[in-house]
DNA sequence: AGCACGCCGACT
DNA sequence: GTCGGCGTGCTC
């Protein structure tokens, strides 16, 4: 431990404690001093109203606003040292950009385990080793113990000792080591986990780089140049383009400079399959975040990145709350992707985080995608960040274009028209797999009436019901609401009920009844509720065999299918003229991801998109010209039009069972904001209240206010005070209310 | 957010 | 007579 140097024991310690509170709490310290001294990341176990939490030291301060005699001592430290100072930057920097509570921030960053007050222990593992009594030649009162006869003979092989893992791998038992231990012939010895220390550049990979074409190996060669420093940098790559081995060969620089990589991937992006690639290519261990870690492993992971002992740490948004000893990089793969922005609660984009996390370390930042968010794209064309472009695909075809298939007046099974089916018999019968990408898991977006024009809709929300077949019902997707079918409609009692469109599932039965010699794979969040069943039709997928995928955008991103040579979309409209301002970009995003599934190997591929608006100029920029023609044309509107990346926004949500509350509160908040906004002749805008788009959901109002500013910091002031205001308004204690900064979506 | 207190309805 | 509904107020 570190001796204690004789600072001060402060008067008052500023704590923030796990509640929506925007304050911190004042507490006294405890008669017992941590080790060295009182400073802030210091986890303190204190009374808060009625009951006992964790919180987290934040200031140490003489004075308090309130009377030093009211102040209650926290009832213990739970630390010796604080908690890492990278980890507690950043989550006050999180705390002040969205307008958080800090302790509710910190309480999210925590792991599990640390929030329940556990202790953070560097971690180490048992060494076993033989004792002088032990080496003797006829070790006494082992007669009747042959298993820890063979255990002792085993450790006597092993002069420096054996670590616990090796001896239970030999069937041996913590039982017989106890016992060994006990009669003296054996000793326990606990040695710390140290950071694995590269010796030289070859042993860090387990297999060699692959070799890199002219523009990765330029790429790469920019990155070299930029180790130090903060540098962010667009890696903007076609797909197929070999983003994935620029990352590599990146990391493989900054772990041979014995520091470490932060690498963040989308929700979906974290498959066995791409870690299986970092972990082969590496010789030291690649920790991943995933969903399915239990609490004791996360908090191993978080140890082993904030001790240095792990050189690569892998995981998806919240990774970015990871802490490093030494930080070398931070890779944002698929920045464009939606998974990145939380949608709840503290709502960060971990992509951003990540940029003000470089900056602030002073290290490298690549961002990578193929089709670049507005946002990337704009600072990258500006030289904010660096372009690096990858336009060459590793298979010598280059990118297929989507072909636009007109869907006006033709007749539709199961969402395809007669010429697009035709194509995919073609396509079949040489051997070759179809993709068909749609956007509604479902048999059918909904049920209606023929006889009267009746709608399945949710008596909970403001939409349709989606009928399903497997089992039959009902469903809301934008709540758990279920219904049985009706025999008749409800309205008119015709028995002529028919679904109205196609999802996944009706696709799917088509496309059986069509092709019944070739297996058809449904691919959607119904489909994949067992944890490895996607995986498992995707090893089958990989073996090549003519087949058809149909699936969600879960089959959009990422995966590898080399023998998909076609990929059809069934509707390409649902984003052409949505009111939410992103939906064009999110759509062409996700049309360029589909597109990208198609002729990776030998064969170049074909994608067809059904559409009704075959001569919408943006959706034809986008086939004729590719994702960056429509992107920068999409800029130019976007500036126009005085909206991100050009203007920040803010969007406070209110929402509550009973409609007069919210629009009640948010005509008020809205005036009050405007004659604030007024008097100081500020540049913000303040738009609203309307309703949101959906504007009954779960049977609770939503409506929004929109905050608009050319400045980052007058959107900010406007926002905190909007906070203090509804803060100290008795009618909003009734309305659930946030603050988005940097909304990604107006629903 | 929790968690208490507090004041009015249908039940052992 | 009490169990319990959720409005109101507080947390150093």
């Amino acid at each position: 431990m570190p001796d204690s140097p004789h600072q001060p024991v402060p008067r008052v310690l500023g704590v923030a404690v796990p509640s929506p509170l925007r304050r911190l709490f004042d507490y006294r310290p405890c008669r017992e001093v941590p080790p060295g001294g009182w400073q802030p990341g210091l986890r303190v176990q204190v009374p808060f109203g009625r009951r006992q939490v964790v919180g987290v030291v934040v200031e140490c301060r003489e004075t308090s606003e309130l009377p030093l005699s009211g102040l209650k001592p926290v009832d213990a430290c739970l630390d010796d040292a604080p908690l890492p100072a990278d980890w507690l930057w950043l989550c006050r920097f999180t705390a002040r950009y969205y307008q958080h509570a800090l302790g509710d921030t910190l309480h999210q960053a925590m792991p599990v385990l640390l929030r329940q007050g556990r202790a953070l222990e560097a971690r180490t593992r048992e060494r076993w080793c033989v004792t002088e009594a032990g080496q003797q030649d006829v070790p006494p009162g082992l007669g009747r113990a042959p298993r820890q006869a063979e255990l002792l003979a085993m450790l006597r092989q092993h002069p420096h000792g054996l670590v616990s893992q090796a001896i239970l791998a030999q069937s041996f038992t913590r039982e017989q080591l106890r016992a060994l231990v006990d009669k003296g012939l054996i000793v326990r010895h606990e040695e710390p986990l140290s950071a694995t220390a590269p010796s030289d550049g070859d042993r860090l990979l387990a297999e060699p780089a692959l070799p890199l074409n002219r523009e990765q190996a330029t790429a790469l060669g920019t990155l070299h140049q930029r180790l130090d420093g903060f540098h962010p940098c667009l890696l903007h790559g076609v797909t197929g383009s070999g983003k994935t081995e620029v990352y590599l060969q990146l990391i493989e620089a900054v772990i041979g400079r014995h520091r470490q990589a932060l690498v963040l991937v989308p929700e979906i992006g974290l498959t066995p399959q791409t870690l299986a690639r970092f972990r082969s290519r590496f010789r030291v261990p690649v920790v991943a975040l995933h969903s399915g870690l239990t609490d004791h492993e996360r908090l191993d992971a978080w140890e082993a990145a904030a001790s240095g002992r792990a050189p690569i740490i892998i995981g998806t948004r919240s990774a970015i709350f990871t802490p490093l000893a030494r930080p070398g990089v931070i890779i944002v793969d698929e920045e464009h992707d939606g998974s990145f922005k939380q949608q709840d609660g503290l709502r960060y984009h971990a992509r951003d985080l990540a940029v003000a996390r470089a900056h602030h370390h002073r290290i490298p930042l690549l961002l990578g995608s193929a089709t670049p968010s507005l946002e990337t794209l704009q600072r990258a064309l500006h030289d904010d960040y660096s372009h690096l472009r990858l336009t060459r695909r590793a298979s010598r075809h280059a990118p297929a274009r989507l072909e636009l298939v007109d869907l006006r007046g033709r007749h539709r099974q199961g969402g395809l028209i007669p010429p697009v089916t035709e194509t995919i018999r073609e396509t079949l019968a040489a051997g070759h797999q179809v993709l068909v990408f749609i956007n509604r898991r479902g048999f059918a977006p909904t049920l209606a009436c023929h006889a009267c024009g009746w709608l399945a809709e949710c008596d909970h929300c403001d939409a349709r019901m989606t009928l399903h077949r497997h089992p039959p019902l009902l469903a809301c997707h934008h709540c758990d609401r279920r219904r049985a079918l009706p025999d008749a409609c409800p309205e008119c009692q015709s028995i002529d009920l028919r679904p109205l469109g196609s999802g996944t599932e009706r696709t799917e039965e088509t496309l059986t009844t069509l092709f019944p010699e070739t297996p058809v794979h449904r691919i959607d969040r119904d489909s994949t509720r067992r944890r490895d069943a996607l995986e498992q039709v995707l090893a089958e997928v990989r073996r090549g065999e003519p087949c058809l995928l149909v699936g969600t955008q879960m089959l959009a991103k990422g995966h590898h299918l080399p023998h998909v040579t076609l990929v059809v979309v069934i509707n390409a409209d649902a984003g052409l003229y949505a009111s939410d301002f992103r939906a064009l970009e999110h759509s062409a995003q996700l049309l360029e991801q589909v597109a990208g599934r198609a002729g990776r190997a030998a064969y170049p591929g074909r994608v067809l998109v059904q559409t009704m608006h075959t001569d919408d100029p943006h959706l034809r920029l986008l086939a004729d010209s590719g994702y960056d023609a429509l992107a920068a044309q999409l800029l130019e509107e976007r500036r126009a039009a005085r909206l991100p990346p050009f203007r920040f926004l803010a969007l406070l949500r209110l929402e509550a069972p009973r409609e007069e509350a919210v629009t009640g509160l948010g005509s008020l908040a809205a005036e009050a904001l405007r004659g604030w906004i007024g008097e100081r002749s500020l540049d913000v805008d303040c738009l609203g209240p309307v309703p949101a788009p959906m504007e009954r959901r779960q049977n609770r109002y939503h409506l929004q206010l929109m905050l608009a500013a050319d400045r980052r910091s007058r959107l900010h002031e406007a926002g905190a005070w909007l906070i203090a205001w509804l803060e100290g308004r008795p009618e909003a204690r009734r309305v659930r209310w946030s603050l988005d900064i940097d909304p990604q979506t107006l629903a």
